[in-house]
DNA sequence: TATTGTTATACTCTATAACTATA
DNA sequence: TATAGTTATAGAGTATAACAATA
């Protein structure tokens, strides 16, 4: 969103495009799943349940979020009736994500409406444009843009024992 | 980073590489600024007020920041000696950001930076493809992807009164 | 009455650390 | 000892409301 380039910068403002775009489709997508009360993190979840037994650690890979995170979703996906915590029979530490009956049919509608917000965009475009664009965002996100640089992190105090 | 999209998707997961790049792309952009002790809004603040005589509020329009946000970013330009705050010869409210000489020369040296960064990433790409792609992206700025959908937003109480 | 800039602070988001149960 | 999941909470980021000075 903050422009980097003045009128006089010798690049295009590469930044500003992508953060522009991803913001404004990523404000897209949450409106269009709020509809059906899902988060983007919840459909997430939710889509890469369906089929397949998988942990929360396992879907967190995935979707790249925290342990932490997941629980909260999780927490919202079992509050809505979506999916179910149940025991791994493999491993008696971890919970498989169930999706349920009703989990199921949502996952099928959600998946549709993201479908269509990514096709009201790319529709959006003439037809090579839309085909160069995935191309080029698919080789940044597999070469010079595939890992973020990491950042010197502020050190973090431990937080107080609670007994 | 939230992949929007699983294997049986039927569109290209566009959340998910304009987030990424965007996002791997902020990381580069923050990592390179920080080595001249700048974020990206100090950047943007300090090449938007260089030349012109612009107050704050012109200053957080430009850079689509809030008025709060922006009081942060001015004290940080001042605390490093980059910039001024000064009285509007028009307006007695108001305050214009005048930049200092070692301010100048950092918001050059930044300008230089910014320039690089976009011009790696996009040198990684061929020709034809950086140049549909920044179309593209371009024609979705200006045209799907211009402004975001408002989210209903949460009911905020009122602050106490601190008289 | 409206606006500029400031302060105080509420709220969201995310991640770290501690913890329990189990491997 | 290490890992899955949970809880509590720290900290960053951001935005709202109230406020003083001025338009």
């Amino acid at each position: 969103m903050t422009a980097m380039a003045p009128p006089h910068a010798e690049q295009p403002d590469l930044s500003f495009l992508l953060d522009h775009t991803g913001h404004v489709l990523r404000s897209r997508m949450a409106a269009a799943l709020a509809e059906i009360g899902l988060t983007a993190r919840m459909h997430c979840v939710l889509v890469h349940a369906i089929g397949e037994e998988r942990t929360q650690a396992q879907l967190a890979e995935i979707g790249d979020m925290d342990k932490t995170t997941m629980v909260v979703t999780v927490d919202a996906l079992e509050k809505a009736g979506l999916a179910e915590r149940r025991p791994s029979s493999t491993d008696r530490r971890a919970r498989v994500i169930a999706v349920t009956d009703a989990g199921a049919e949502v996952a099928h509608r959600s998946q549709r409406i993201v479908d269509r917000v990514h096709r009201e965009a790319l529709e959006s475009l003439p037809e090579d444009e839309r085909v160069v664009l995935l191309r080029a965002l698919e080789r940044l996100t597999k070469g010079h843009l595939a890992e973020p640089v990491e950042q010197p992190q502020p050190v973090r105090r431990a937080r107080q024992r609670t007994v």
